[in-house]
Order: structure tokens, then sequence, then C-alpha cells
DNA sequence: GGGCTCGATGTCACTTGATGACATCACGCT
DNA sequence: AGCGTGATGTCATCAAGTGACATCGAGCCC
């Protein structure tokens, strides 16, 4: 397997996805991977920025699904509606494929600097999600404050998900975390009001 | 100045963002915020982890300062306002010295290991909120959706707080976002509900 | 004072991530 | 066949960290 093979990317994805599995993202050195995936170390550096950013390949593709989502939400809608779309789209990409999910967050939650480059991809969404909330008229600081409480949902109903033993609908999870979070912020919010999920 | 000389740790923050703020971040190697304080590049990383860490330095202080808020807030008083203590606090803490806050976030917000590194530092302060909001009963999702919507707040907040020309009070931003996230989330929000701020 | 311990700092060596410059190879086109 | 082009390899280099060990300075005890 030398030049030529095709999809290099897919090969160190997939080399990558493993040797961090087997014996941890710091253990493992970007000539590892490069080595199994049949590549030089330089060639992996053209693919990926950094030897991180090979675990969020697929960021990109989601987050323009949110945005889309967002945009295809009647003007008329309240922007916690859009936001809601988004978390929606979002779901329904992340939630087929609960096992791979469940392996690439086991591999992240273990490293430090891995959670941190997921954190930036979150804000990168709330970014985008802020984007085009102003973009249909919502002005500052609500765009922002929308943006970033959906992306809270997402990361908290996410994690529920993930590490949840029963098998749910992670759309579900989603929809009730967004709910849960209006109930809470809600004025009067009385103590213990008695939560309607889990 | 050699050894001996006393405040290593603040000469190293010192000389960091002097430098961090006259070439930038990338183009400021260890060795020369070693040089500037008078010690050597391995003596750095005895007091920071690595290069970002000397820009966080505080924020052990501050997120003690938030947990305490939560501990004092009333046992019987709703999750969300145990955490409007805690950015009050924050919002303490970091209200006063907006010239130092605005020219720290400009080396953050120019480099995106730094910004990664701040939201890190977020998120940990959310763990925390949340950590502190089980041990007074609340339980799980709302401990961990009204800590990332509190965070999620207090990011929005100071973003505004800094980016403003006019001077006004952190912990005034700061009530005033938390109170708009409150209308934006409550079901029914209606399309452009006239906010109250800006 | 002399010697002692101990923590803070320095020195050295090394691994690894990351990047630039340049050479090479495989393929399609004419 | 010859050529151009993009993908890959090779080489050199820098900077971030880290471990092992030496050294210095200060306080302490006798």
């Amino acid at each position: 397997m030398g030049r030529w093979e095709p999809g290099a990317s897919g090969r160190f994805r997939q080399a990558a996805m493993d040797l961090y599995l087997e014996r941890g993202f710091d253990q493992t050195t970007v000539a590892d991977i490069a080595a199994r995936a049949g590549l030089t170390s330089r060639t992996f550096f053209r693919y990926y920025a950094d030897k991180r950013e090979v675990l969020f390949d697929g960021s990109e593709t989601l987050r323009s699904a949110m945005v889309e989502a967002v945009d295809r939400t009647p003007a008329s809608a309240a922007p916690m509606r859009a936001v809601a779309a988004a978390l929606d789209a979002a779901a329904t990409m992340l939630g087929e494929r609960r096992d791979f999910a469940r392996r690439r967050q086991a591999v992240i939650d273990a490293n430090a600097e891995l959670r941190e480059r997921e954190l930036a991809k979150m804000a990168s969404l709330a970014g985008a999600l802020a984007d085009g909330l102003r973009r249909r008229g919502v002005d500052e600081p609500d765009a922002s404050l929308a943006a970033e409480a959906g992306i809270a949902v997402m990361r908290v109903a996410f994690a529920r998900w993930v590490g949840d033993d029963e098998t749910r609908d992670l759309t579900a999870v989603v929809r009730e975390s967004l709910t849960q979070l209006g109930a809470i912020t809600s004025r009067g919010g009385r103590r213990r009001a008695s939560g309607a999920s889990r």
C-alpha cells in the first residue's frame, strides 16, 4: 500500500482512531499513525492541521447542516425555534452510530487537549448559529444568548445520551433538555420543579 | 537579576503578557519570556504547564469564588438563583480593571490556541458550578443545564462588556443578560420581544 | 563559623509536534 | 513519448515539553 493508494484522509482517520483507542492519544505519535496508514507523517499534516484535528473531520458538515436548519426555519418563528431546529438537525446526524460516538467520546474524554479542541468546535457551532440568527434579524445579545444556550443544551444532551445505558433517541433527549432549560430559566422557577425527564 | 530574585511566577506573567502584546503569541518563544523574566525556560515550565497557562493564572481563584457563592446561597433558592449569585461573584472579581481585561482579551482573541484554553477554563467553571448545584440537591440534568446556561450568559456578557465603548458595570451587564436569557427561552417566546437591553 | 538539609534554579539531552523547501512519483492529456 | 500537475516523500529545522542530574542560596542546628 504505497503512494497513490486512494482514500488517504480516511486511512489516516481510521489509523488514528484505532491507535488512540489502543494506547491513548499521548502514546500515539504522528509517525505511528502515518505508518499504519501507509503514508508519511509529513503527508498527515497536509490533511490535518494537527494531531487532534483528525478526530473532528465531520464537524464542518455538522455545522452547515445546523446553519441550514436555521435558515430553513420560517422567519416568523422565535429565535429559539430556529435553534431548536438546528439542534434537531444535529441530533439526526449524530444520533445514528451511537457505538461510534461512544468510542470517539471515550478517546476525547480521556485527554485534555482533545477536550479543548471539542470545546472549540462547539464554540464554532455557537458562532455559526449566532450568525444565522443575526442574518434573520435577531439582534444582540439575543442572537448570541440563544446560540450559546442551544449549544449548552446540545452538550448536556449529548453527554447524557452517550453515557446512558438504555437506548434512547438522541433527538428525544435533546428536545427534553431544551424544554428543561426553559423550565429552569423561567423567572420564579421554583426549587425542585419535579423534573419531567430521566 | 539572577537566581533568588523573588516573584518568579509574577515576573513570568508580566514578561509573557508584554511579549504576547508586542509581537503576538506565536512569535513569542518560551525562551524569550524566560530571558525577559531573568530566568530559564526550564523554570518557566515549573511554574506553568505550558505557554498558554501563564495567561490564566487567576482562574482557580475565580472558580472558588463562584463555588463559594453557590454554597452561600440559601438552600431554598432555585438553582438559577445560585447560578446568578456565582455570576455576580465573578462579575465583581473581573469587573474592576477593565483595561487589563481588554488587553488580555485582545491577546486571547488573536490566537486560536488561547481561545481553546479559555474555553476549557470556562468549561471547568461550568463543571464546578454543576458540582456545587448537585451538592445542594439539584438533580441531573438540571444541574448541568443551569451551570452551562450560566456560563453561556457569562461568556456573552463578558464579551459585550469588554467590547463596549461606554463604561458600564459588568455586574449590570451580567444581570441584564441573565434576564434576557430567561425571556428568550421561555416557552412561547415571541419573535422580537423588543429587547430590554442595549 | 562550619556543616547540613532542602527547595528553587540551571544544564543537558531527548522526544515529538509542526513547518518550509525541494525532490519525486504517478497519472491524465496531447 | 513527452509534459504538466497534484499528491507524496525526503530532509532540515524550530520550538514545545520533559526527565535526569548538577548547583546554588537560604535557613538551621551544633
